[in-house]
DNA sequence: ATCGGTAAGATGTCAGACCAATTATTGACT
DNA sequence: AGTCAATAATTGGTCTGACATCTTACCGAT
């Protein structure tokens, strides 16, 4: 056996495809040129010419971006940049299939509360005194609104966001919003009423003063206070 | 103001582009026929008359699905299915940006941790007995090959990925298995060396000890001692 | 029965054209 | 000179048709 060449003898052979090389000059134009999020890039003919391939191509590598998210295309106007590309963008498909909203929402919050808990606990303990003066501002301004409009909304996602930046873990600010915004696309504002989750406001201030306190225990237990809420929340209100 | 009509007044405009129409169809069609993953979809051609759009329509659709990796196209041969395609298909875009491997592992890690506990929970609450046969099939193989071989590898990923099936809750395994799998294939193959977490072998034992007794608690805590010795190995080997 | 070649079918790519939305330019009227 | 509406240029969205290349299945010669 073995007479031939094989078996790891010969291997390599890239054949990198159009589409490929497209992309990994896009993405390289990108770097070079230094353009930021909200930028327009070249028109689809133009790239077409400069790098030599059929429009056709060039519109496959855009919609890959665009469903990646780091694309918009607005039609007589132009592409523009959502995100810088990088190279160190690791990209997470996830699907959900399930035929109910509400188990839908169920997973994803189980999902959630692992990551939340954990981010809870390490703002606890690596928060700043910058970090806490943020964390006040966000609070106070949330305990304003939900007093004066017995709902907050915006005003709490901000407090939750400057939660996650006291941990200086980037990681989780984006897998959380990308996960509130990802799902929120396609169930399209669940339970948009003034009292879902509204008797969770009081553990936003004893969460804020767990951080204060460097103590991660105690974090971890007002997370889950609020997240117990909200998953009460979702049960009885999708009855 | 407002004399003519406008504010809120007249809103829909529904305005749903050619692609978007095609990649709820082609969603529909794969459910209706009962496609799974592996399948082939009808070639381009006959999808393009079937729908009455042109081909590069198709095409750009199909894109979008490879991006979002629910399809895999072989030139030559045809379109397959990846995973049963769902128009609920999230796509997470995480980038990380930081100059030393270790940070970027550690960061990683934190996050890790927060969804790990949360699964082995799930799954001490909600295992079957069927659950427990495959992870206990898993963990036997896994101790098996560890003290021929001083290291285990591909059967320990194998018996944590027993644990997340057992969460009966699909977005684990999905964002678990990616997290492992994106980041290790940018920084290939971090600390590949036999001793690497080993000492956290006994504690997979006790793991699967506390799922099976549906003791929450105590999964939680022995889920904590393996990604301890794991996190204190990445600060050693890294040094 | 095996092997090699051939043909059909599939994706990958290019080219050119037209439509529709946006944006920039022009020009008339005040 | 300044405003604003009509017009032109630009740009993404789609369709058509063609050719290249890879896969696969068929079929005949050995």
């Amino acid at each position: 056996m073995n007479t031939s060449a094989d078996n790891h003898l010969m291997t390599p052979l890239p054949a990198v495809d159009r589409v490929r090389q497209v992309e990994a000059a896009l993405a390289e134009f990108v770097n070079r040129a230094g353009l930021k999020a909200g930028s327009r890039l070249p028109a689809e003919r133009e790239l077409m010419t400069a790098l030599g391939v059929g429009r056709s191509t060039i519109r496959e590598v855009i919609r890959k971006f665009q469903a990646l998210g780091v694309i918009d295309s607005r039609k007589g106007s132009g592409n523009y940049l959502l995100k810088p590309i990088s190279s160190a963008t690791v990209h997470m498909p996830i699907s959900i299939e399930t035929e109910s909203l509400r188990d839908a929402l169920l997973m994803t919050l189980e999902v959630r509360r692992g990551i939340e808990v954990e981010a809870s606990m390490a703002a606890a303990r690596r928060r700043t005194e910058d970090d806490i003066e943020t964390m006040r501002l966000r609070l106070e301004e949330m305990e304003r609104v939900h007093l004066a409009e017995g709902t907050s909304g915006k005003a709490d996602l901000a407090f939750h966001l400057s939660i996650y930046d006291a941990t200086h873990n980037s990681l989780f600010k984006q897998l959380l919003e990308q996960m509130r915004e990802g799902f929120e696309r396609f169930w399209l504002k669940p339970f948009d009423r003034p009292d879902f989750a509204a008797r969770s406001f009081p553990f936003h201030r004893t969460l804020f003063n767990a951080i204060v306190a460097a103590d991660a225990v105690a974090a971890r237990e007002e997370t889950l206070k609020i997240l117990a809420i909200v998953e009460e929340d979702i049960k009885d209100m999708s009855k």
